[in-house]
RNA sequence: GGAGAAUUCGCCUAGUGGCCUAUGGCGCCAGCUUGGAAAGUUGGUUGGGUGCAAGCCCUCGGGGGUUCGAAUCCCCCAUUCUCCGCCA
């Protein structure tokens, strides 16, 4: 949710940048409008309570013969205010239902445009030069027997697979390294519910139009999350969080779900894009005023894995039109895949400044004693898909494929995956 | 799935329709005291909204209701605990 001071001092910021992000501009003009309603009401409303509570203040203390007059007074008067307090309220969910729906306010420097315009920061790392053809991660999977998607799709459908020994293996071992550098820089490690309530899937921001993405239960009313953040986010909602000796990091494990609804026919070979998956996820709950540092310390610790794993990789800033609903600012590091001759999307690290803690009601408390809107960021440290990259990257000519050393401690000590 | 109990300001707790503008303790903060501390003592200590401000409004798990007036009475929901049943 935005700011609604920001609303009030400076609608036209936020109307650059639903425009930057090809959102609606008018629906800033509706918020505005509401707004003063709301308040008109709430005043109203307000006035009417306080001249109630004084009168039945009355009654407690008025004589035997005075009663009856004051308390027919005061019933009149009940009604007004139930009236006044419906229409208040009226009017305030209004108000709520447009402000909802403006995104977060892009941050400045944020490229312009949409998916394709993203600006690359830097690239690191040496691509392979492969002396053969390379293989795909999938028949890699199948002359290791790392990957089965056929059994996969025989038991769940298409988009589903089997990791399988050292696959099984390698992708823990990437987790267990992912989580060992998090708990190293002073993460606190969760493992998170992977089913949550409507107000939290709703507070992250991942009910509007994402919507169709996520897998629901109607029987229960609970949704399956498509990223731990979801649980990280709403952790410590409604409450107010102790960030007096710098911010509060969480590294959140769980297996995440996607519908995938607007992907058909995209990335249909392999485990590039799946139902689901498992995934280390970086949550920071910072001062505002520390966010966008914070958010390049996420990214160095995101690079650093993209190291250790000795991938090369580019950074890319995510353009406005790109970014999702709660998300100020967004990189993501992309790793290179060979056989795709591209670079493919391995983390995103996305700054919410206030947008999501202000949804989710999370504070801190300022140094004058006051409370204030928390920001919060997120950023992934490791997710199954890595795999692919891993396998094709440091694949050799006779198909086994080469352990990153930093990898090796989590697999015994191991410094190939041999052929099955 | 069935039965019962509970949910109060960080923690514990008092409170059965108006004097609740919520009691007391612990913790925390500040003052006094002290060479400094402890102890003692005095005061402060839930948050939110609105308004230029004074102020006003809301907040006793959440939402409705009864009433002139609800922490208190009624209904629904959530969560926790206990017992029974079922199950991995």
């Amino acid at each position: 949710m935005i700011d609604a001071n920001l609303l009030r001092e400076n609608p036209e910021a936020i109307k650059a940048s639903q425009k930057a992000r090809g959102a609606s501009a008018e629906l800033v003009d509706q918020a505005v409008a509401a707004d003063l309603a709301w308040r008109k009401a709430l005043a109203e409303f307000e006035n009417l309570r306080a001249t109630q509570n004084a009168k039945s203040k009355l009654v407690a203390s008025a004589s035997k013969e005075e009663r009856p007059a004051l308390i027919a007074e005061s019933q009149e008067l009940a009604a007004s205010v139930k009236q006044a307090e419906t229409l208040a309220s009226e009017k305030e969910a209004e108000l709520q239902k447009i402000i909802w729906q403006i995104e977060n306010v892009v941050i400045d420097g944020v490229p312009v445009g949409g998916e394709d315009d993203f600006v690359v920061l830097r690239e690191e790392g040496t691509k392979p030069n492969f002396s053969f053809e390379p293989r795909d991660h999938v028949s890699l999977g199948e002359l290791l027997d790392v990957i089965d998607i056929e059994r996969g799709a025989k038991i769940s459908g298409s988009r589903f697979y089997f990791l399988k020994g050292w696959g099984a293996r390698l992708e823990l071992a990437l987790m267990n390294l992912a989580l060992d550098q998090a708990a190293n820089a002073g993460f606190t490690a969760l493992i998170t519910p992977t089913l949550v309530k409507p107000e939290v899937m709703a507070g992250t921001g991942f009910l509007g139009s994402h919507a169709d993405e996520i897998y629901y239960l109607p029987a229960d009313d609970l949704y399956l999350t498509g990223t731990s953040e979801v649980a990280l986010a709403g952790y410590h909602s409604d409450e107010i969080v102790d960030i007096t000796n710098g911010p509060k990091r969480y590294a959140g494990w769980s297996t995440c779900y996607r519908r995938e609804a607007g992907s058909h026919g995209k990335d249909t070979r392999g485990i590039l894009r799946v139902h689901q998956f498992n995934k280390l996820e970086m949550f920071s709950y910072c001062n505002p005023e520390d966010a966008e540092a914070e958010h390049q310390r996420l990214l160095a610790w995101q690079e650093e894995m993209l190291k250790k794993c000795e991938l090369p990789y580019r950074v890319i800033d995510t353009a406005a039109g790109d970014l999702g609903s709660s998300a100020a600012r967004k990189y993501d590091i992309e790793a290179w895949v060979p056989t795709q001759g591209a670079f493919r999307e391995l983390t995103s690290t996305s700054n919410c400044t206030t947008y999501q803690a202000r949804r989710l009601n999370v504070r801190y408390r300022k140094e004058d004693g006051k409370t204030a809107t928390i920001a919060t960021l997120n950023g992934t440290l490791a997710t199954t898909r890595w795999l692919v990259a891993i396998l094709e990257n440091h694949q050799q000519e006779d198909g086994t494929v080469r352990i990153p050393a930093a990898l090796r401690p989590y697999l015994g000590g191991a410094e190939f995956i041999p052929v099955a």
